[in-house]
DNA sequence: TTTAAACTGTTCAAAAATGAACGATTATGA
DNA sequence: TCATAATCGTTCATTTTTGAACAGTTTAAA
């Protein structure tokens, strides 16, 4: 708990997170254009690729996209081959999306591509001790926590 | 520098970065559109507030936003009255954004909103212990000093 | 000097993202 | 049961964002 500094230095913190959010989507929108794809396609395969499989409800949720977004970059991957939909059994309202052979291909070569976000950032980590990547990690997930509960939380 | 962990686990602090920024965008937007305002103006005077006055040209590069998107975003500032512009001395080509009085009102009144980003952001950090709030942003200097070198580097 | 190239910002047509209305399905409860 | 409301995803008109061409200015080199 933050005692004598106060709401002005938070800020500091704030723009420090934008600042390496700032590079991060830079390198995101390059690496998506290199290979084809708009941001929400991108954001999307990310999202979906470590799972294998995701309703199209839940992925919306986590992503606080918009779901006509959401839709048609779902709808461009499907048509890209990247991933396929199923109605969920039980429920014919949700669609299951899942990770193509293809798909997980396309991702496995986004995540190798040396001028890609993914190799950026990890180049980025070596400047980093061990130690410091765990307490990375560990006040990111405090943060997280916090953060999911603040604001309206209205459906996207 | 990690040693035993290998890239698999450098993508757990990219989503875990990704994590925080979903939250954060979705925080930003709705404080900028509650108070009349697109993303790109948004970020443009929470960029200029800070230090009152600023090149064009060097919000350009800080922010990385594509020059078209920039120029619409200040001239609508200019016309809301938040920002002054005037040629740089010495050199014609560029403009100078100086934040007006009235942009500067309207800055605090952004952070002071209890539903705004920076109030939110704020509550968050207050689960952080000082040590944790220090290290965070050290490590976050140490990050995004390598990013920054990264990829293109085109003009936007 | 004069000319060509580079730089800074604006404009505008094209592309991308979004909200609102909708169709289909499921849940609620009278 | 049946009617109403809620949920999930799609469509499409509108808004927002962007790249490319451009105009004005400055720099560099001839």
């Amino acid at each position: 708990m933050m005692k004598g500094t106060e709401a002005s230095c938070d800020m500091r913190l704030l723009y420090s997170f934008f600042n390496i959010h700032k590079n991060l989507v830079r390198l995101a929108k390059e690496t998506a254009a290199n290979n084809g794809l708009t941001m929400p396609q991108f954001s999307v395969l990310m999202m979906i690729a470590p799972h294998k499989k995701m309703t199209q409800k839940i992925l919306g949720e986590r992503m606080f996209m918009p779901k006509s977004t959401l839709s048609q970059a779902v709808e461009s991957l499907v048509k890209a081959g990247f991933i396929r939909r199923r109605p969920v059994e039980g429920n014919r309202r949700e669609l299951e999306l899942i990770l193509s052979d293809e798909g997980e291909a396309f991702f496995n070569d986004l995540l190798s591509q040396e001028d890609g976000v993914a190799k950026c950032f990890s180049r980025a980590c070596h400047a980093l001790s061990e130690q410091q990547y765990r307490q990375l990690l560990e006040a990111h997930e405090v943060l997280a926590e916090v953060l999911k509960k603040q604001g309206e939380i209205k459906s996207c």
